[in-house]
DNA sequence: AAGATATTTAAAATATATTTGAAATGAAAA
DNA sequence: TTTTCATTTCAAATATATTTTAAATATCTT
């Protein structure tokens, strides 16, 4: 997934004054990019951002949002939200999976029971995502 | 899009002593929930999250949380852009698009060029949110 | 053991999001 | 004023995510 950038192989024949180097295109004139600044720019180009993204993917779902916002409020059992949510066992358990595979829930059995509950990582990510 | 519970409505015929009221499953003998505590989570539950999740939804793409990063360290073009991200006009566009739509990115015109840059809204964001 | 309950899993159906390629737009240069 | 350049828009193709329904598990109760 890493993308290695040689912006240099694609320069072409570009007379503008104002070119960027290694930037095939004519920038405009009313702002200048340094070389140093460019190079900043790829390198956090660069970064991985895969893990950042799948947190972000996890998060992004009415239906998970709400059951996050209700686990901090308690810990849960599936039958419970089922009825909160007001959806099928199998509906809840796709999106209960995709939760905890982010890492953000976890489950204990009590019996038949599942009581999922907030992991600290999960916890952590709906308070700095201004999730309340 | 806001639902109204009315869980009283759904309980069945529960001969379990440990059922929560207006829960119709028999929840675990293991924990209890309290009426007070049941009311707080259903409230959390019925709050909107739409503006929350459409939040979420447009960081949640490794292209456009590598153009936020970029947008970061600098103002930029779209002709620029392309050559960093090594893809088409179109492609690019698209998720310039989406990040404009929610609010973390504008343009302003110069000529022939747009230079996009983040906006405040959006640089809040990719700062809570703990994208560098 | 047999039946009931709570939950997950699997597969197909559906919905949503992204990519692609071609055409459209609008400003600047020739 | 025709051409070129930077960019967007559109529609079709593709990919990904979600929902649905039925069946599978596992644990408890009897």
């Amino acid at each position: 997934m890493v993308q290695v950038f040689d912006l240099k192989a694609k320069v072409k024949n570009s007379r503008s004054a104002s070119c960027s180097p290694g930037i095939p295109c004519k920038i405009p004139p009313s702002y200048e990019i340094s070389p140093e600044t460019l190079e900043t720019v790829k390198e956090v180009m660069d970064e991985d951002v895969s893990d950042t993204v799948a947190g972000l993917k996890a998060l992004a779902d009415p239906m998970r949002v709400r059951i996050l916002k209700a686990l901090r409020i308690a810990d849960l059992c599936v039958c419970v939200l089922v009825e909160l949510m007001d959806c099928e066992y199998s509906k809840l358990s796709y999106h209960l999976g995709v939760l905890k595979k982010a890492g953000l829930i976890e489950c204990t059995q009590d019996g038949n029971f599942l009581i999922y509950h907030l992991t600290e990582f999960g916890e952590k990510k709906i308070t700095s995502f201004g999730i309340f």
